[in-house]
DNA sequence: AGGTTTTATTGAATCGTTAAAAATCTAACA
DNA sequence: TGTTAGATTTTTAACGATTCAATAAAACCT
């Protein structure tokens, strides 16, 4: 199609003369400006973005890199994200990884290719190496939950223990003593760090009770199977704090099939507040992880770095609050939880 | 960082041997090739994409655009272009309209100007505008239910009927006659599809049978808002089908908000099979809408295109299929449905 | 041996833009 | 009227690849 070189010979100027009338850069005469934009409509003038790029150095596209879309945790953390970067004029490359570190680094790398003005790294499975090609190629980076921000690379910081806090306190107050917790995949950090909030506020209540810890892989299976090893542990806690929405919710699901009411029997918690948690039956008590704010701040983030270049990234602190619904009630009588014991329960309800 | 002539100085040789041993184009000894290979290594060379594209005049993007990525619909397909995409190597531009026809032209506006391979159009919001500008600057495009394909202009046809159809004898089969619908926004082509394809099965049914037709707004405020018109409306149908999911959803919450059963008193059937549909209380029936399958179609329709320049476009159809689970149930026996009515089923039952 | 083909590599133009430096034009001032 | 400063616009050189035509070297024929 027609180049700026075509429009500049039809508006008889310069092609760096169309350049700064397209770009704003210097100050061009009405008369010329006009000629100008006339010549565009003409020639149904399209800048290309490359030779733009190759030409500037910097290419208004920012990668963003996300475990999974299909978990609903992402969807609304990519909207945000994607709407505040097409606010600012810039596109959005996604990448989803499947929780698969080599996919995530062969994604960076060709981020790198693309000379992305920045990266938001919103996974928990990343390795140094691919840490450290970002740092030397001086892209600006934003990520989730990494310990230290860095030259050119902030960071989202999610307060996890205010929000588990919270939801412990509650179903302490609401007389539980027993609470299981299933977490994500230990090799997630993402998932450690729930799990540390969890581990160290129950621990501050009860330094005596036993670990009760279970693993899912943040996906509703996984909390389907987590919540069967509950069942078949034979002491059935009062109460279950899932890492994540989904969890909490295939957990919910194993302990119907089993018979198990939901609060009655046992109270769940889940984390994230996921749209549809609210929806569920019964809608789940959980705590709220602002993933619009988050999304909003890792492009701002980005944009600071890119205003502020050669300078510390940030460190952004995304508050979490716990919010009840309908999936907690006062723990049940019984104070252990065999099968028998729970019988009883029913029948005195 | 380094570029194609720091290597090819590096190594001896000049740049055109180096981008052949990079991209494999043309034969290079072995002892060149790794001369080359160790010389990349050694100035960390990443090959800038936009002066590839510039070069070459094409950029491995697809532009992807969708209508709200919230929209439990979308993930799915998101990933799956995502997925086939990064298997042939190219990236995804992803752009969320949110319905907004404007957005979506200042998307592909920005896709042109990227030169991008390809776009999928998987949404219901376009202007005739911005085909006819995609047609003329010969961008490989893959739509969703537009009528007709095109040169360069692929199509993925879903085929709605099928699957409604099937939905209909199953409620017909459980003694269902007054069947209503709560469609989608009638500017959505997705939406006059899916009410067509319910209309017509009805009436083949049913000549007589009224309308019974209600507009929500694909998302579940409006499932909400739909059913509690259906219950103000006096007559309550004995089963409702929703122009997808999230609204068949809804109307099952207010239903329940309102003492009415489901499937008991009234069966709920949806569109689209997202996940939560089999994990909602009760378990939705409806109609699956295989996305995977939607989403690699449309990339590998992209890349027909793309090997075929100069060609028409392909048609392909998607099917779909009807589920059972646990949404539906016989209809009650009275014949209309007052409350009154309504109140004396639930003592017989 | 001389000519023709084949094979491997290089040189240089090109893609479409930006941006720094150079050129031109205008108006003002002494 | 000549000089100068300021305002606009043009020239020209990158940017970093790809690619085609050209070349050099080796291989094959007769």
């Amino acid at each position: 199609m027609s180049s700026i070189k075509d429009v500049a010979r039809e508006a008889g100027v310069s092609t760096a003369t169309v350049s700064h009338v397209v770009n704003n850069t210097r100050f061009v005469s009405d008369e010329v400006r006009s000629r100008v934009e006339r010549a565009i409509e003409a020639c149904r003038y399209y800048p290309n973005a490359h030779a733009r790029s190759l030409a500037s150095g910097n290419s208004r596209i920012l990668g963003l890199v996300i475990s999974d879309i299909a978990n609903p945790f992402f969807p609304e953390l990519v909207k945000a994200v994607e709407t505040a970067a097409f606010e600012r004029g810039y596109d959005v490359v996604l990448s989803n990884t499947n929780y698969d570190a080599d996919r995530a680094s062969h994604y960076v790398r060709r981020f790198i290719e693309r000379k992305v003005a920045g990266v938001a790294l919103l996974t928990s499975e990343l390795d140094k190496k691919l840490i450290e090609e970002l740092a030397r190629r001086e892209v600006p980076v934003v990520f989730l939950d990494v310990g230290e921000a860095g030259l050119h690379m902030s960071n989202l910081r999610v307060d996890y223990e205010t929000g588990i806090e919270e939801a412990i306190l509650h179903l302490v107050s609401l007389g539980h003593r027993e609470i299981s917790f299933i977490g994500g995949p230990p090799h997630l950090r993402s998932a450690r760090r729930r799990l540390e909030a969890f581990r160290s506020a129950k621990q501050r209540l009860f330094p005596d009770a036993a670990d009760g810890v279970y693993f899912g892989d943040f996906k509703i299976e996984g909390g389907r199977r987590a919540a069967s090893e509950i069942l078949a542990g034979g002491k059935l806690p009062t109460a279950v704090m899932a890492a994540n929405d989904l969890m909490a919710l295939g957990a919910i699901s194993e302990f119907r099939a089993a018979g198990v009411q939901v609060p009655r029997d046992v109270s769940v918690v889940g984390f994230d507040d996921i749209a549809f948690a609210a929806l569920s039956e019964p809608a789940l008590t959980t705590v709220n992880l602002p993933l619009g704010e988050l999304g909003k701040h890792a492009v701002e983030a980005l944009m600071e770095t890119l205003s502020n270049p050669d300078q510390q990234g940030i460190e952004i602190t995304i508050p979490t609050h716990f919010i009840v619904r309908a999936s907690t009630a006062p723990a049940r009588l019984s104070p252990d939880g065999t099968k028998h014991a729970r019988k009883a329960v029913r029948v005195k309800s």
